[in-house]
DNA sequence: CTGTGTCCGTACACGATGTTCGACCAGTTG
DNA sequence: CAACTGGTCGAACATCGTGTACGGACACAG
């Protein structure tokens, strides 16, 4: 009786041809294509597969891009979630530049999933969860600096930490798209000052 | 010897079947229905015309969009161009609660919009060049102040610029999808006292 | 009556997504 | 070795969406 039990090298074929798919999407996005612009026929002859093996290993073309996010927009809220006010405007500033230099290495694939989470609700989930739970980070730190007496009470903590990190996020998206990295110390600056002085420190009127 | 000149109702015909399409496709937006998933089959049901007639009005399917967001955009800048710094921060409030309004009025449309350009160049192109305009002017209004000494010299203009508009218009955009209205004044203000205090009157170091 | 412009309906070409199926190959097990 | 299993291939197929082509109908103006 033949064997029951999975093969040993099965799930590295299969790990190896999924990095394989991932590989060429990846290739085919740092090449200027847009994911929406991107067949399925280009990924499988990018890729050396045949069609039918594809959507063995993935349910639908969403699937790839969801599999080549990963762990990439956690990686970059934890980036952001490093500072604590107690690290000051010089400590924002900082970790903004690090967020922009990670949007800048992956910017192909954080350009293609803002780009199909606007019409595809899957993308969309997971794309909204992670920024709305780093809002509410904003608007608790907001809160904790308020009842220190750090922060003044005008500050309205939920909008704040609506602007600060979708707008933010946005600003970041959009300047690594028409900047060519020179601006990138000077826009991390900015983005921290505006912060900073716009609420953690905003002057009593 | 028959007319060479355009019969006088023609224009009024062809108005007509432009407006009954406008209105057939803003109707569906408004219910809620993406742009992308609004077949060219489902505007022709809801407008009661034929597929051969669509196509004779507008050259494709993001024509639509092109025509329906008409002077939507600038209609928008105008009212947020109108603010000057000598209004102040309450100037710049009330110009937020007056352009979160505008937003929250033609939503559906400055949402497909705004779901289009991810992808589709050609409606990226208007929706950039207005958005890049007005970054340039706000630019220019931060320089106004800094050579007047009312703002400090250590902003940034062009990347002050950047946040202020490109985050901003995102910021507005978000809130709108997850606000029920009831959080427009807070958002308004807060917008407001963010770019205010963060920029145009950001206290010295 | 005749030309012109507008609209209708149908059919079509084309491209993209996702499914199905039979055949083949490679490795594992008895 | 022989049988079985999992992974892959290739090709065909169903389905849907976009945009085009064309012939016919109708209204209206000269």
């Amino acid at each position: 009786m033949p064997s029951i039990t999975r093969s040993r090298s099965g799930g590295d074929r299969r790990a190896a041809l999924d990095a394989r798919v991932l590989a060429a999407v990846e290739r085919l996005l740092a090449e200027g294509m847009k994911y929406t612009e991107i067949s399925v026929a280009r990924i499988l002859e990018e890729a050396g597969i045949a069609r039918s093996t594809f959507y063995v290993h993935f349910r639908d073309k969403t699937d790839i891009l969801a599999r080549l996010a990963g762990t990439l927009r956690q990686d970059l809220l934890e980036i952001a979630g490093r500072w604590e006010p107690g690290d000051g405007v010089e400590g924002l500033a900082a970790t903004f530049a690090e967020s922009i230099a990670f949007h800048r290495k992956h910017s192909a694939v954080l350009l293609a999933i803002t780009e199909a989470a606007a019409y595809d609700s899957g993308i969309r989930d997971f794309y909204s969860s992670d920024l709305d739970a780093f809002e509410a980070k904003v608007a608790q730190a907001l809160l904790a600096e308020q009842s220190q007496g750090r922060t003044i009470g005008g500050v309205s903590v939920e909008a704040a930490g609506r602007v600060i990190v979708w707008g933010g996020e946005s600003a970041i998206a959009h300047h690594i798209q028409v900047d060519d990295g020179s601006g990138d110390q000077a826009f991390a600056r900015e983005l921290a000052s505006l912060w900073w002085y716009g609420a953690f420190r905003r002057p009593a009127p």
